[in-house]
DNA sequence: GAGGCTATGTGACCCAGGTTACAGACCGTA
DNA sequence: TACGGTCTGTAACCTGGGTCACATAGCCTC
């Protein structure tokens, strides 16, 4: 755990910048914050919402999962931002529609309750931050919405390996996952992919070979299904 | 149109009720509101937003366009709620990522920034007004992506069908764009449900015959595509 | 009541992607 | 080094849904 300073939670969070010094370090006192270990389950049903969560460490994804078992991934919240989910569960009471895991270990901060709103209330910069949160997230699903309604898979997945930088590790079920596909589906992309020297295989491992061509593949191919 | 009076505004939107009587007054003057034909383009690219608009009358709904010419319904902005895709772009300054139409006509209210800033600033009951807009809209994403990425387009029909009463007036055209589908694929599922006795088909026309059968084949039928 | 528009019916065909059911392959640990 | 677990390859097959190319059928207007 990287020791946490006042500077690196202001640098994560400008938007916290309103509160009193004094206010920040009792934020940071260990006891404000929740530490998980990655492939934790933060919140499925309906758990309750302790405050407004402030991601420090790690990386969470939120997760649609079908009835049959296959899994859809809808966004990730990394450090800068919040789960926003949950803080909608927290302002708008509505039930929790997705489930949330940890990716892996996770530090946050945990606001509580009246900080938040009194941050809310008195800090203009703090809302701000916060509607950017969900305005951010909801294009960023309309966006999904038009991928998943719209793209073929192999541009989706050449779209997702491109966004994971040129040595990738990781599995072809948790690629499937990400995309709400199934493993075969994408071994069989993939293999095409290697056919045409775009990307080379190995046991949980992808080596982007030709960015270029598989940004041609992402955007542009034949369009649409 | 219908004359707009401060209790009417205030039923629609609760919210508005820490305003001050003359506030209110002032904001309905006939300047304020804004007209829109049925059919109307109110945001495309990237227009500029004046304000935070309440629909008073009408309803809008905001659909995504595939490259191919084909669209699909996101959601729909009626009476009570804000558009808040554009009160995203207001506050987080995100381009817009959709289209924004009118359905019919659509007499809207649109608050100044300085007065939707100033009831942000103040209002605990307006600021959870607006949180609940976003996260029940976050919310409805969750679940259209879940619906498009792993519901058979049958079962899809079926629940649009069931939520829009017994009489159904519309064309298999406008259905399919509701559903990010086609006409010809649309007009073979619904041929299909009235081959079942489950609904019956005339020209711009569908009534439901048996909404338990179609909610059977909405939400059980083999589950999953 | 003829012509033209819009909405629908429909069949032939195709293809992306899912399902099933395996066979290897790599990797750890006893 | 044998064994079990996790990953990957892959072939046969199926099917939902999209595309194309029409044929009709209501409806409105002149």
């Amino acid at each position: 755990m990287t020791p946490l300073s006042v500077d690196r939670l202001l640098a994560l969070y400008p938007a916290l910048a309103g509160l009193a010094p004094a206010e920040l370090t009792t934020l940071l006192r260990p006891e404000s914050l929740m530490h998980l270990p990655a492939g934790a389950q933060l919140f499925a049903e309906r758990q309750p919402c302790h405050g407004f969560p402030l991601i420090l460490d790690g990386s969470i994804k939120v997760v649609k999962a079908a009835a049959c078992g296959r899994e859809m991934l809808l966004y990730r919240v990394a450090p800068g931002d919040s789960c926003i989910i949950s803080s909608s569960c927290l302002l708008g009471k509505t039930p929790y529609s997705a489930r949330g895991k940890t990716e892996s270990a996770v530090t946050m901060l945990v606001l509580p309750i009246p900080v938040f709103e009194k941050l809310l209330a008195e800090d203009r910069g703090f809302r701000d931050f916060v509607f950017h949160l969900f305005s951010d997230r909801i294009a960023e699903l309309m966006e999904l919405v038009e991928e998943v309604a719209f793209h073929r898979l192999d541009q989706r997945l050449a779209r997702l390996l491109l966004a994971r930088g040129d040595e990738i590790q990781t599995t072809h079920q948790a690629l499937a996952d990400e995309l709400g596909s199934v493993r075969e589906i994408v071994s069989r992309l993939l293999k095409g992919f290697a056919a045409e020297g775009l990307v080379s295989l190995g046991r949980e491992h992808i080596v982007i070979l030709d960015r270029r061509g598989l940004g041609r593949l992402a955007d542009n191919s034949t369009q649409d299904s």
